[in-house]
DNA sequence: TAAATAACGACAAAGTATTGTCATTTTATC
DNA sequence: GATAAAATGACAATACTTTGTCGTTATTTA
């Protein structure tokens, strides 16, 4: 069996997300290294401020597309350094409500003052249309994945 | 400070970079689990099998966009495990060169026999000049960050 | 309503990755 | 050729992630 043409192509976009992913999170974390954030602590405060209520912790995973657990432990270490704070959960007893700080959104706030810029560079020598197709098919194999 | 318009699409397919990355290693342990392998190994594999001569481990980690140490820990791995083999090199005294095993081009092989089919139907539903500008935009976005 | 199923937090184990350091070897520079 | 700079393997520290398990809480189903 072989691959078909665009079977082909699918595999090197598959190397090409691995290799970028890999870049993305090494200069993510130098990005906000002054801030005392890491990528992955960063992304969970993306995912808090995008959303307009207050989300669990199973939900920031949802979003994320990540394990339950890593989202716990990176949430119970920003609780623990003030980034996060913990609501009660009238639907739930044990699962909290999880929302931003003060320290917590400043901290995201500089994150993006930072993250525009350099998102916007890498921007620069790519159309926009090409950028919204690889972003469909970047979805559309995720979807694929996720059935 | 704003995002411009590209932007603000490319911070989305870095999100969806990060999500599909995660994905395809989870999908892809599972596919090569039987086999003994791992996604991370599958990929050392793979980087010696489309090489058409033998690479040191540094050499393996520029092609794969990894660190140095990171594929280090593994090759070491998998030459205990039979799956490579190393053999002296002319030009260099400490960096050996690594070649697949006879275990190991099995492997692989079997590997590829699950990838093929797999990634085929990953692609069924996209268009092939869509994949194809995706492969690019991520390629472009790579050596952006190489720089 | 009762029982089965799913979701959740906590904890642990294993794997993967970057960063940093050190001694040694190789390469580049002068 | 000598010296400086870069590359390499080994080792350690730290961080992130998935998978698995357990007891508890919610939800679904009968």
């Amino acid at each position: 069996m072989e691959h078909t043409p665009k079977g082909y192509v699918v595999t090197d976009v598959i190397l090409d997300t691995f290799k970028l992913s890999g870049s993305l999170v090494t200069e993510g974390d130098q990005l906000v290294k002054s801030l005392g954030l890491t990528s992955a602590r960063w992304k969970i405060l993306g995912a808090l401020a995008y959303s307009e209520s207050a989300m669990t912790v199973p939900d920031i995973a949802r979003v994320m597309g990540q394990s339950r657990q890593a989202v716990q432990r990176l949430s119970n270490e920003m609780l623990g350094d003030g980034l996060l704070k913990a609501q009660p959960n009238p639907e739930h007893k044990r699962a909290k409500l999880l929302t931003l700080t003060d320290k917590g959104k400043q901290a995201y706030g500089q994150a993006m003052q930072k993250q525009i810029p350099w998102v916007n560079s890498l921007a620069n020598d790519i159309k926009q249309t090409d950028l919204k197709i690889a972003s469909s098919v970047l979805k559309k194999l995720i979807a694929q994945l996720g059935e």
